[in-house]
DNA sequence: CGTGTCCTTGTAATCGATTACATTTCACTT
DNA sequence: AAGTGAAATGTAATCGATTACAAGGACACG
């Protein structure tokens, strides 16, 4: 059916079109059609250019599928979440793309449950497919490169209770310790919730220690800069006295002084992946596939050998 | 009517709707009432941290009024344009928020021809209510600042061109030079994007003049970020040989090094007064309002007193 | 010339919530 | 007890695009 309606008809058509200036209503077709052609990503918090760059991604995609994209920020708020639950409910959007470990897993299957396809992006939620990094494989990279460098004290910026990324990035920085031969329980720890505030604190925890860790490892870029900036004010060297690795490789990781050394997520690929991965499931049955993404370490300025200690710990 | 329906009637649909799951669903209701709740916001550029604090602004305010909030990416691509305007004309959307200079105002103003709400936010296009900050009397204020250190040689890095933006910041910059007595034209001028290369770039151009300002004056903190780290890397010290200043005031300002004299976007407030000059508008006939911010100046460390130069230009 | 097929056109039903209007029920007054 | 008003329920129309189906018209072939 190459071409269903005569010349002369869509002749006639085109011109009423142009005479009228007439634009056929969304809101008709989207009735008629139950679909809306707009998927609903839902984002922890939208003022972190972390995640800026992954709706980037995302965006592409979606333009390039004709879609439209409609944002729940939650602004870590829980309560905003019934919010977009209803609206899955009502049937305002096609699909739904998950961002992030702070949506409750209750709501993920909520929306799960009213029939549209949803898919996470950063995150696992059991029975939905998701697009991330192995946050364990990450660390195993970074430890790997202190280690390489002679470190053997270490410190762990912790990223927010409960959020899977953070739990995945300290297991496998423990993991990697105990691997080589290292007691994990040795490290300093430090709370943190992947803002730059929590860096801060960290770096003044560090001050205060006697015997110092000569590598911290940050969860994130934020917490990782913060600290930087923070020990380096009350005049310590980096790398010569600390070697700092941060996590996420955002774009001011490489405008900081020093340049941090940091685990790059490909942002705008697990944006597109992540689409990808609902468009497909949107456009048929079958089953989603969740996909893992590798994440490199680029090493900068902020890592360099272990200085020399008088005594070593046994 | 404090209860337009029996207590029992409500008691027994409550029952049933406990009973069966039902939601009611927002396609019927949108064509029955000729309105979807849901706003359109087109931005630039998604990717820009600048930006997500603004779309912060407008979420909370289009969450307090239960709208919907769906992003229009630009990503710097005039061809993504007509897709938006095409949401616009199939009454998609409510109202419409558009950012920045990047958008022809033909774009806007076909928009508002469609009979919705269109309000502007960092942008004025005549005929539609904008919200912004006075672009001139922040960089008066820079200049101000600057003078009072004994300025009196200055390199200015400009935003992209035809942005409206860009044009008022370096209309104030100008006009400042002159009050002053001092030749506009006397000044050095780096082409700039906003972006961070193009800040790096007017880095390696200052580098290589023999008689360089002591004070550069950068349309945005990307660029005066980039600046800083390209010049800084070259052994040039700030703010002893040159003191720099932003704009914006985006939160990374604050955590290089030197911490970064900016123009502070009050970035939130921006983007709920923006919404609320639009529901205002969505709410009633009545002309909306537009409305200007003050942005105050953050004094920091990347300014400071003029070096002393052996022979002071007449 | 008649009939079958195909192509057009026209009419009506559908999607689901809303709203206007008609009808019924009930309570309360005179 | 009849009548008036308010409340409650029921019925039908509406929003605009889509789609199914029926009726009309053209053409060709036997």
């Amino acid at each position: 059916m190459p071409d269903q309606v005569s010349p002369s008809a869509r002749a006639r058509v085109m011109a009423a079109i142009q005479a009228t200036g007439y634009t056929p209503s969304a809101l008709g077709r989207n009735l008629r059609s139950q679909s809306t052609k707009i998927v609903l990503v839902v984002v922890p918090n939208l003022a972190n250019p972390f995640f800026a760059e992954i709706l980037r991604g995302i965006d592409d995609e979606l333009v390039a599928s004709g879609y439209g994209l409609v944002i729940g920020n939650l602004d870590n708020l829980p309560d905003r979440e019934p919010r977009y639950v209803d609206m899955v409910f009502a049937r305002q959007v096609d699909g739904v793309l998950l961002f992030s470990g702070r949506i409750p897993e209750d709501s993920g299957r909520l929306m799960n449950e009213a029939g549209i396809p949803v898919a996470t992006v950063c995150v696992k939620i059991a029975g939905l497919p998701y697009v991330m990094v192995n946050d364990g494989v990450a660390s195993a990279q970074v430890m790997e490169h202190l280690f390489a460098l002679g470190h053997r004290r270490f410190g762990f910026i912790e990223g927010p209770v409960g959020n899977i990324n953070a739990i995945g990035r300290k297991k496998g920085f423990r993991k990697a310790l105990k691997k080589a031969g290292l007691d994990p329980d040795a490290a300093s720890y430090w709370p943190g919730d992947f803002m730059f505030e929590s860096g801060v604190e960290a770096g003044r925890q560090f001050l205060a220690l006697k015997r110092r860790p000569t590598a911290v490892y940050a969860a994130s870029d934020h917490m990782a800069i913060a600290f930087m900036k923070t020990v380096t004010a009350a005049g310590v060297q980096i790398p010569e006295e600390v070697s700092v690795v941060g996590f996420d490789g955002i774009e001011f990781s490489e405008f900081v002084t020093p340049t941090l050394t940091t685990i790059s997520q490909p942002r705008h690929a697990l944006g597109r992946t992540g689409t990808q991965v609902l468009l497909e499931a949107l456009g048929s049955d079958c089953r989603p596939r969740s996909v893992e993404l590798d994440a490199p370490l680029l090493i900068r300025e902020s890592t360099g050998p272990a200085p020399k200690t008088k005594r070593r710990r046994a």
